[in-house]
DNA sequence: CTCTTTCGCTACAGGTCGTAGCGTAACTCG
DNA sequence: CGAGTTACGCTACGACCTGTAGCGAAAGAG
């Protein structure tokens, strides 16, 4: 009586399909999981953000709507796990050199800005997020991270092929990645949404060709003036 | 009576503090529109997005809900007004070279973006403005492209400088100005919002040397395959 | 067969949106 | 100065959404 007894209602925090930690008791529906992130997506897609509402995602995954309760703390959790999946798609063909593979991921990411569910939704919980650590935890994990890995995975392509060198401070590589994920992903994001103009092949040809014209001539940070420019 | 007889109700379309086209009639109390003003900035930084109800703004402001109605359309336009002031600061000092003025515009605008009310609404604007034609122009018109008139301060500097070459196509010049603009504005934002890690004096240098290193190598897009690299 | 957890359902309190309708205030024009 | 016009404050409202509570029933675990 007198410990917390909190999981007496809204536990919640087993995110995944169903909770792996409880053996007992009934297991949560997978097929219920499955339909409301379908019917999460196509609720953003008839009717956008602002307009989606708890209930009528209940409805349309044909479950009730204190079930969304029960594994969602609030729509914003909700929807970041509906489009956190489109994410799965990004991937990172090698096409032979460190433009062609940054243009490839610029044409992805468009892409994937150019659907219904995530153009909307995307921003939303970001601006969501701002006010909301757990959110913002959410987002990292299930949405940056995964982008992230291609700029990981394409920088060491690029230093495979000599078109980067390798690093000696690990912590300024990171900070290096980290940027320039910030840039192509920001990039992209502001010509979209922002700028609301399109991703086109000459877009992100051009922009591909700023993005490494600056690596190839910008080695580290600032920390090493270098004298002489060219790419190593 | 058989004319549309539209303006009965619903005008809200001046824009401005009082209607100017309209001669007769009362005007609009200038004061309420910046109580009005002030008073959503004050509940963007106290509330967030989220919860900021125009019910609370009109009671802060000291003006009836009615009153917010007739001169906005809904919670986003008035937000938009409400921050788009804040981008009047934005000034870009000659700091002497291309790479520091991109760096003094990239802090400018991450300021900007760690105040309170900007980093919440800002996102959640651009998000509602994917499905609202109207509210992503007054985005544009006044929030937009009062950032990118900077990109365009900054470019012909840069050209009387000769850090820059002097462009032939005019509508190449748009393009690439219109992609500098969402380079930066899009790094800055995402770094500041999405990863949400510090856009300080550190990273915006290493930015601005990524980004100058890439403008003075690529001088336009891929249509003229330029030999020499180097400022004219 | 018992225990545990989830499920669907209903109901609800609390809150917001956006509008209508009224009488009044402020300003322009003839 | 009166008539016409527009903005204002106020009240009230219908429609809707959120998030929770409480119930009996279903679905597994041991």
């Amino acid at each position: 009586m007198v410990t917390i007894m909190s999981p007496s209602h809204t536990p919640r925090t087993p995110p995944a399909p169903p909770a792996s930690p409880s053996r007992t008791g009934r297991p949560r529906s997978v097929e219920a999981h499955a339909a409301i992130l379908d019917a999460t997506r196509a609720a953003l897609v008839e009717l956008g953000w602002s307009k989606l509402t708890m209930g009528d995602v209940a409805s349309r995954a044909g479950v009730a709507k204190t079930t969304l309760y029960r594994r969602w703390a609030n729509r914003s959790e909700l929807v970041v796990d509906a489009v956190a999946v489109l994410f799965d798609e990004l991937r990172l063909p090698d096409r032979g050199s460190l433009t062609a593979d940054v243009e490839g991921v610029v044409l992805q990411f468009a892409a994937l800005l150019d659907r219904p569910e995530t153009r909307t939704a995307l921003m939303a919980v970001v601006a969501e997020s701002t006010r909301d650590e757990a959110l913002r935890e959410r987002i990292r994990s299930s949405i940056v991270d995964r982008q992230k890995r291609l700029v990981l995975v394409g920088r060491e392509r690029a230093q495979a092929r000599g078109e980067l060198p390798y690093e000696d401070d690990p912590a300024q590589a990171a900070r290096n990645a980290d940027m320039i994920f910030d840039v192509i992903a920001g990039a992209v994001v502001h010509r979209a949404l922002v700028s609301a103009e399109p991703v086109d092949a000459q877009w992100a040809r051009s922009f591909s060709l700023l993005l490494v014209g600056g690596l190839t001539t910008t080695p580290g940070t600032p920390p090493s003036p270098r004298a002489s420019t060219g790419p190593a």
